[in-house]
Order: structure tokens, then C-alpha cells, then sequence
DNA sequence: AGCGGGATTTTCT
DNA sequence: GAAAATCCCGCTT
């Protein structure tokens, strides 16, 4: 599998692109696959992004070259993780908000104790489960401990776009996108 | 199935 | 000093 191409375009088609790419986990000899089901893109004229007030010390891995993984604390007690997209000068990423375990189960599930889908069904659970926290924050994804990879592709009929979660502003634009028959998806629009 | 609160600390106003 | 791209538990319908 190679690294994918595509992330130097708009975050939000980048968010609809990378559901089906997989990240590859490097822990201690160990290595975890899982594929991305759930994401939602944010950039500089986004009122809900980080970077929608310009750079700062905490944001500036989004200005940075695409590629990257920016991770941020929340809430006192989350880390979340967003691939980096666009060009670099410009503040743009992806959050990853939900994946599905294709290898490592074994490893997750000691990292996160819990039945069935609740162990990577979010995006502070998925950083739990795949440790991450801010050492990885700046990181580059073609590389090792932590790689991006093309995995499969979607079709469209298979892909829903809903609006973001856990957000104040610009709580209507459709900047969401996850798979619909994927049991690891952390919200599902009503319907 | 849905609501409400507590945990806990970084970041910026 | 308040809010935060969340999660988990307990209680109510």
C-alpha cells in the first residue's frame, strides 16, 4: 500500500477521501492496522476550526506541511488526532473521528478494555486505543511509529455526509462524512 | 433512547 | 476565568 496523493486538495474532499485509508500503528514490535470510517474537515474559514483565528503555539501543526498528524488536548482529559491537508502556510486538517480494527485487535483491546465497537468508536477513543498523545503531534505519516496508507475505496452510495459533533459554531455545513453500514461510526444522523 | 453531570487541564481572552 | 472538535456513568422515560 502506498501513500496517499490526495492531500494537498480542500479538507473537505480530503476528509471524503480518506475514509477506506488505514493507519499503521507501530507499538512495541507490535503493529495495529485500522481503516478510517469517520471523519470531518475544518479549515482557516471554518468559525469551529482551531485555526479559524490564525496561527498560535497550540494550532501550528495545521499550518504546516499536509501529511502531518496535529493532535490537541481536550475537555482536561482527551487527545484527538487530525490529518493535516492543503498547503503549508494555510491552518487546514481532517479529525479522524471514528476507525475499525482490521489487524492488532489484541493489542487494542489491551489498551482499551471495553466490548465491541466502544474501542475505537470516537476520536479520544481511537486515540486511546492506537496511543496517541501529543509526542505524536507534528509527526510525519509516511513514516514509522505511526504510517498512512491507501486502504480500500468507497462508493459514493456507501458514504454519508451529516453535520460535525461536539460543536458551537457552523453546526450546519456538511463537513462530515462517514460510512453508512460501518458498526464503528460514533454518531449516525437520525433518519 | 435520551438527558445531565463530573472528570480534569490546556489554551486563549 | 471560561470554554473546550469528549467520554462514561447514572437516572428517567
Amino acid at each position: 500500500m502506498s501513500f496517499p496523493d490526495f492531500l494537498d486538495q480542500d479538507s473537505t474532499s480530503v476528509a471524503r477521501q480518506l475514509l477506506g485509508c488505514e493507519f499503521v500503528r507501530q507499538l512495541n514490535r507490535e503493529e495495529v492496522r485500522v481503516r478510517i470510517v469517520e471523519t470531518e474537515s475544518y479549515d482557516q474559514a471554518d468559525a469551529a476550526s482551531h485555526s479559524y483565528k490564525g496561527q498560535t503555539p497550540r494550532n501550528s501543526v495545521m499550518f504546516g506541511p499536509n501529511g502531518h498528524l496535529y493532535v490537541y488536548f481536550t475537555y482536561g482529559m482527551h487527545y484527538c488526532c487530525n490529518v493535516v491537508t492543503g498547503q503549508a502556510g494555510v491552518g487546514a486538517g481532517v479529525l479522524i473521528r471514528a476507525v475499525e480494527p482490521v489487524s492488532g485487535q489484541a493489542v487494542i483491546q489491551r489498551r482499551r478494555p471495553v466490548a465491541g465497537v466502544l474501542v475505537t468508536n470516537g476520536p479520544a477513543k481511537l486515540c486511546q486505543a492506537l496511543d496517541i498523545d501529543k509526542r505524536l503531534s507534528g509527526h510525519d505519516l509516511r513514516q514509522s511509529p505511526l504510517r498512512l496508507e491507501l486502504g480500500i475505496r468507497y462508493r459514493d452510495d456507501q458514504v454519508a455526509t451529516a453535520t460535525r459533533v461536539g460543536i458551537s459554531l457552523a453546526v450546519d455545513e456538511l463537513r462530515r462524512f462517514y460510512v453508512k453500514d460501518s458498526a464503528y461510526v460514533s454518531k449516525y444522523a437520525r433518519g
